[in-house]
DNA sequence: AATATTTGGTTTATATTATAAACTAATTTA
DNA sequence: TAAATTAGTTTATAATATAAACCAAATATT
């Protein structure tokens, strides 16, 4: 009954935990805005969007503003899930 | 005022943490104790200690019960303070 | 009494991660 | 038209987590 639950480690990721957190509070963000409230490279961000995107708990869609390209991110359900699993479990370490 | 503030790294991490949970709400554990309520391997164990308590975290002596070796482990107030302001930086991710 | 096993670890090697640096391609701006 | 900016991606490197291999002493087994 007690012990310590595994912490999903896609999400036990600084960035990518920031990110999720930004991205569940939002219908949907992009790229440059994300990079700015998280204060990523963007090299770093892109490879982290990769990874919560091959996991499904983001969807990511590349589009154009006028002409300049665009990456617009949104939390999945499967995200919302995972993160709410996580938040739980994390509150057996820390309270 | 908003953004994401740093996670300490230290802390930043499933093992680690469980320690110092564990460590937080007791006088002192034993190594064996902790390998088996974090589940860790006793080798994982020893290097994620190690690293805590070179940080100051934890202070670690070691002993005989008997004739047998004791490592015992207590959480420093260096390693409490450390621990409260990771916990009130991560609730700014996930409440 | 020798040998095998268990206990309580540490050290070392490896796989995974996080991150930054370098790069690309198109677009403004000077 | 050259320089700088924007919006990213790819690649290289440094840091981490983890397990596997090892060690010494104690205890149990035959």
């Amino acid at each position: 009954m007690s012990g310590f639950a595994q912490l999903d480690p896609l999400l036990h990721s600084q960035l990518r935990l920031a990110v999720m957190s930004l991205l569940i509070s939002v219908d949907s963000a992009e790229f440059v805005f994300i990079k700015e409230k998280t204060g990523a490279t963007a090299g770093n961000l892109s490879v982290q969007l990769d990874k919560l995107s091959n996991a499904g708990y983001i969807s990511v869609t590349k589009s154009f503003k006028g002409k300049k390209p665009v990456t617009t991110c949104s939390i999945t359900k499967v995200g919302i899930k995972a993160f709410e699993k996580y938040v739980n479990n994390l509150r057996g370490y820390i309270e």
